[in-house]
DNA sequence: AATGAATGAGTGTTCATTCAT
DNA sequence: TATGAATGAACACTCATTCAT
């Protein structure tokens, strides 16, 4: 095994990009270790030196894909004061991250059962971590007030979702939607149907000023 | 290859129901012919007179589990006339079968990609006929004037993506909620909020009749 | 196993029909019980009770095809008196009855080797047979003085040859020669050169009887 | 697959011996990859980094066959002048290395048509080759007023056909002829007669010479 | 006598993993 | 550290053969 361990970041980060890639395009299954390798521009033997089998490739490859959602997700949020506009952001976000990630979702959608049991469980933490995010956005709405009391809980599957569904469901929505109105149809359906009076005016104030997402539409560097 | 209609009808029964089972346990590409054929006590060969390859095996078991749903709501909803009452309805029945083929939903969600490109149409052929069963309930509520107007096609995938998380994400729901509080409560967040002055009325006195679903509860039969 | 003899008769011949055509088209392992109980318009399990197994179709598909040589020249110099004319006469009635038959002579050249060695030898026998045919017209004609002494067995392999090539190198000779063409340059390479003068006479008188076979070509009927 | 031109050279060379041998002795439908493997001494894998599938095997190993005939002849020639006496050495050569490669060349025979039909029109190409060989000695004896003019063409297959007989025939042959034996007759029924006065000057002061054949038998080495 | 559904051993082929270099 | 040739277990699929009806 291979101990400088700038040379092991470098390498898995090169390994992992290609297996993200092919996996999300064929899947776990039908792509090769040596296929990988080839995307990666390595030979087979050393993948073995970085990972422990292909398990464990899948294993950092979907958890590569959920850290980037962790990771992008706050910086998108900086800056902003108000909670209801925090919660939009957040579910634009997420879902200009997801659009960006398409392929990438979907194989985290697909094939966490193919990980062994003991991984999966992994895969399930992380997930949870974002969802985190959002939940925090919720309950700020409500604790100010913008927000009735909801089943926070259950509301923010829903967001979550309503985000992945982008990239899962993208061959029927691209016909009817863009990415920013469909962010914005989803707020009308998961988010104002709950704020307060007051929460209603800070929407409104928001959306007069961000032109619904439309504008702001940046593509999430791929993974 | 074999040309009595009955027995065909038959074995291929028997021996998708072994297909779902295990494709749904193990998932598609770690559940092998031969598994599939002890588990439908009949020897390998005879799949093959029965199924093209083991492609065409996971798609008629994708069908199956398809071909419940879209089956099993309608009888359901029968003798209900209240659109509000036949939308939630729709939404427990759909639930309660999905709760009843937890593993298959699930295996619907991962393994469509693992079909060829011309079968994986088909398969979702079959998805939008299920869901168009919820569109026409929604559709009702909305013109009998129980509901404001929404934006229909996505709060339908709302819906659809609310059913089948009681499989997806019953890892993390299980310990929460009942089947008959999920629905409930998934009625509070995508129904409710869009009822008019009317259509609450009647949800309310529905929910007075019928407990919040939790005592007309009746598993699916398993496919 | 079945009794009656006419029926065997009848059974056996429907089969090894279609046996012929499919193992003449397709080779032996490439053709399958099932076709031939197709072609033949029988059942699989019928095969199996007219032969003993798959090798044994095989036995007498070629038994059938070298028998129509055996008995289908002998008819066609009926009549004829000269030796020099006998034997051109049975070179033409081999190649044209090959010429009829050429799909199951590649595969009587084919196939011997496929069956188990005891069988083998029983074909070898039938071979040899057809072989004595031409070898007595040979003889006859030196016996009589039409030709000089050869060596009658390597000859005789020579005329076999020259008539199985029609249809082994078909491919090549169908755009060089007409069948009686071929027959008759074959003629004046395997049989004039040893005729005495005598014999020379003989054949020439022949040949402005016959036109040189093309104007009595009849092609064989098809097993 | 594998890059190193040498090493493929030298595996395939491994795995086509083993190949020729078993496909010879027991057909190419009966001989199974995992046979040839261990004839190679190689593991199954192994074939195919180094061949497309079984059909390939084959393929080329017909190839290897028919260019050992294309190639061994030539040699056999070099610094033979007179034109009957290159003709006669070129038949004797050829049967020799038929000897050697009895079994393949039968292989040769019993085997094109189990080739797919792109592949076999390569085989045909090859054969095409080496029956030129032939074609120029014959020719040569021809135009240097050795032999009167004849078919070249048929002749040529008939040399060719003489010469497979050998193997195709050894089992009724070799009880009656040496192989030089064979060669010298074959020279009387196929040479001899078609020399001028000249031509059988040249053929009688070789046969002096050379003993018949019998003394400078070389076997060929086996593929 | 005839059927054809059922069997299961056997085959070609793939691919994760190892290891000598 | 990196390579890629080599391995061999495992799988999808076929088909000769059997046997209950």
């Amino acid at each position: 095994m291979v101990t400088d361990a700038k040379l092991v970041e470098e390498r898995r980060g090169q390994i992992l990009r290609a297996a993200v890639k092919l996996f999300s395009d064929k899947g776990y299954y039908t792509t090769t270790i040596s296929q990988i390798a080839r995307e990666a521009g390595v030979s087979t033997g050393l993948i073995y030196q970085y990972f422990g089998d292909k398990d464990d490739v899948l294993l950092l490859s979907l958890k590569l894909v959920l850290e980037t959602y962790e990771k992008e997700i706050p910086p998108r949020l900086e800056g902003i004061k108000h909670p209801v506009e925090r919660l939009c952001m957040a579910l634009w976000a997420y879902c200009s991250i997801v659009d960006g990630l398409r392929d990438a979702t979907v194989l985290a959608y697909r094939s966490t059962k193919s990980l062994r049991a003991d991984r999966r469980a992994l895969v399930k933490q992380e997930e949870l971590r974002t969802n985190r995010l959002l939940q925090q956005c919720l309950r700020d709405c409500i604790a100010a007030g913008h927000m009735r009391a909801v089943n926070e809980y259950l509301l923010v599957y829903q967001y979550v979702h309503f985000c992945h569904a982008w990239a899962l469901k993208h061959w029927a929505f691209r016909a009817k939607f863009s990415l920013g109105r469909y962010v914005d149809e989803g707020i009308g359906l998961l988010v104002e149907p709950f704020l307060t009076a007051k929460g209603r005016t800070a929407l409104a104030a928001m959306r007069r000023r961000t032109a619904h997402f439309t504008r702001t539409a940046k593509p999430a560097s791929r993974a």
